[in-house]
DNA sequence: CATGAATGAGTTTTCATTCAT
DNA sequence: TATGAATGAAAACTCATTCAT
């Protein structure tokens, strides 16, 4: 094929981003050198540069990366039309499957703090996602479904609350079963309805 | 009197921590290095070791303080008998109130990911804090006030809604006002109420 | 014909060579990367190397040829056996026309300093060339043309006095103009002239 | 005495900068590291970043400090008001004074093209001492002394000879020694003189 | 007790050169 | 021939920590 070329490259881009989450995850951004990154890929420091201009470009890429691919997640098919309680759901199951799924990638997203290095288009990506997020709760207010405060506010609660499940769990403080997961979601639920 | 030495030895430590913490609170322990913690308190760089071993000490002592304080705070005179709706409140206003007085010990406590450097006594600090709390929640679930799930998972969602609240008001997106608060408060309780 | 491979190599060789010189002349050797070459030309980096050792190969062969093709261009024909003022005259119009018509191999030969990593026969170059004006400076010195100093002295001083003309025209501060570089010629003569 | 931090300071800076020049004029800017200049000095390489912000401000206060020195140095009770012939004898033989004292200065000033690096400050050093050189050539024209040919040309003249004499000397075609600089001199003259 | 000069290991980044394709 | 991905050594620069004063 005459895109091999292409791939290899788009192949390589991949490797190394998926071994700088694996270093990302684990000690974040300050503690993981390029070399640990490239350690963890098996290949030469140099050749990261190829494919990142610098670590704050790779972080970014990262960051971009699995955040779009969490929105897309989050958001396909999403029952917009369906009564809050259902959106919370479909919100909270999908948040958690991936949180399962794609733990080390969750951790980097939301475990670490990334003010220090985030660019302008990092932080667009959370931007359209809270700003979505406020319109679906201002519909549900709307209807008298959920409580009629901040939605800025609400969105804080809840994502707060999933977070805060998922930090327990890290911890090793709380095991993470479908069942405490759909209890939370009721806890979520109670915490924003009307 | 041999008590004056001791006295400003401990001025000195608290001067220490306090510039400790404005540097952490804004950059983050990794981006802080010990010369900006010594310009910050007006000191040398070499005066700092004289009271603290090296940076790690330095942070978990910062990180005690704090969140001795904080616990401390919260649990004076704590309505251990009274109904969970009335604890919830305290606890959160008193969260509120710490976190509106001491902005940046609770930026340092919350906002960054402390992981990394904490020692086993600061994780310590922050288990009593947890078990505490899990008493009493058990206690009001056993009064059938509150939901019967783990109790882990209820402090996870409480502690996880207020930090919620307070990282979007730390990027400017929800205004932190009494009425916020109390509305966030209200969710919060709702989150967890049986 | 065997000759087409030779020819396309020649041309390979030149290509590159004009490549570099653009880039030698810009920034300088150091400050010229092996990929800022391949890309003047419009080729791989690999590709340089099946045409040149290494970079040091590439300079060396940079300055043979073009010190080579000022050494040609100012001695054709040269008017060896007439009064020294008229081949003063002949030099420096000639080393005026070629710093004008090929700007940048002249800025490569005397703007930067090349001894770092110029070889032995890149030197010999310039030793064989300085060798022959000795000798013309003699003979004009036999004839009592020119002043009885040593004439590597005179060398220097004419040579000087050209290059430093280039080089205050480089730096934009003077404008050179046939009327000046036949004035600075003036001066020059002047100067060896007994 | 109260001065002796700073005066330690002063030390440790012209112990760098004695260390800088040795190797910039040996192996010009970009072939010497900066650890090279820290083994020249006898200290280590972090010690220079307290006293030079990066590489280029060690070098551009090298060139500051030795052009600033040359021109004190040239200027001192400079014949303002005699015959171009003497200010023409006095600016040689203390240039050639300085080029034999301090050898690596004059070549790291001379023998170098510092254009990749030097900031707007150092070349308002040099231009500074072009402009007075003009201003007494145009005087020397206003006499009938020297030649009515631009200023700059003059100057481009007259410098390039200097530098076309000490090159010679450096590539040891040429011995340096009073009477050959006599004999230089005599020739600069002549170039300029009406 | 207090200073801050000094160290040197560690970090990011660049680039000449090689080599599989 | 020709490519350009890959390497890794070396460079600039930082910073926690020490120690002479």
């Amino acid at each position: 094929m005459s895109n091999t070329l292409k791939d290899n490259s788009q192949d390589r881009r991949a490797q190394i981003l998926d071994a700088a989450i694996v270093c990302f995850a684990k000690q974040g951004f300050h503690l993981t050198s390029m070399h640990d990154i490239s350690a963890q890929a098996g290949i030469s420091v140099g050749l990261i540069y190829r494919y990142f201009e610098n670590k704050e470009a790779l972080v970014n890429a990262l960051y971009q990366k699995h955040k779009g691919a969490l929105t897309a997640l989050v958001l396909k098919d999403f029952p917009v039309d369906k009564p809050a309680r259902q959106m919370v759901h479909v919100l909270w199951t999908r948040l958690a499957d991936y949180a399962r799924e794609q733990p080390r990638a969750f951790a980097f997203l939301e475990l670490h703090h990334h003010a220090d290095y985030l660019d302008a288009q990092s932080q667009a990506v959370e931007t359209r996602i809270v700003d979505l997020a406020c319109r679906f709760l201002q519909a549900a207010q709307a209807r008298g479904e959920v409580k009629p405060y901040p939605p800025m506010l609400l969105i804080a609660v809840l994502h707060g609350a999933f977070v805060g499940m998922l930090r327990k769990a890290w911890e090793g403080l709380l095991e993470l079963t479908p069942e405490t997961s759909a209890q939370a979601e009721q806890c979520a639920w109670e915490a924003i309805r009307a």
